[in-house]
DNA sequence: AAAACGTATGAATAACTGTTCATATGTTCA
DNA sequence: TGAACATATGAACAGTTATTCATACGTTTT
């Protein structure tokens, strides 16, 4: 009896959780955006474009990686509109696309230096 | 001699942007710390957590996983300090660590929510 | 002490991810 | 047009990761 009780009462407040938690398709892309930033090369490509825009071969060079594995990240960090680029000639300049990236790097540092 | 000129620019804008870089280890850090988020289970887990402390069995019914896979994912976010916990019995109650957590997946929010 | 319950964890597996290599695309210049 | 350059991309491979299964650990109850 207790038991039965006791798990309606846990029903409800399952209930009352579920009610305030985000739907399911937006925690899945919250999990997706941050999966981006779970990368070395990509956080550091994103920092790197604080500074401004910059093109491919030098995002390489200072990234010590290939070009190839710089343009593929660049690929990602597009698909999810974090950067944004712009052609001269033959070489492509990516910046970041807005103010979000600088927030969100932001928000993780403070606690990463406690 | 144009060219090398060109080089020695460049080389300088590369000093400038690696010195105003975070260091490798913290943005080795940062990436490890994202890469936490960057999981569905996970990022349930904490918001689940938003409204309170709740025991293992409880945030295993809600995620609809197993106990044992939550238990995993509970321990790498113990590993990282986002939660902590407290024994009563023979139950074990996980919440929020701090606050970060909290700003960290509000930041992301916005991003997502356009 | 033994049974029952809640939780933790190691090993194995399947799925995913980042880099490399080779090559394609696009642009400029001779 | 062809060579040279910057970037993009598909396929393959290696390393990583999340879940499952079995089982161990810790606590309570009888």
């Amino acid at each position: 009896m207790e038991e039965k009780e006791s798990m309606e009462v846990h029903q409800d407040d399952f209930d009352a959780v579920q009610q305030r938690l985000p739907d399911e398709e937006v925690l899945y892309d919250l999990a997706e955006l941050y999966k981006i930033f779970g990368d070395t090369t990509r956080v550091k490509l994103l920092c790197i474009l604080f500074e401004g825009e910059m093109c491919v071969q030098h995002l390489a060079q200072l990234l010590q990686v290939s070009q190839s594995a710089v343009s593929h990240q660049l690929r990602i960090l597009k698909g999810a509109r974090l950067v944004k680029y712009r052609r001269d000639g033959k070489t492509v300049y990516y910046a970041l696309a807005d103010d979000h990236v600088r927030e969100i790097i932001g928000c993780g540092m403070e606690h990463i230096t406690e």
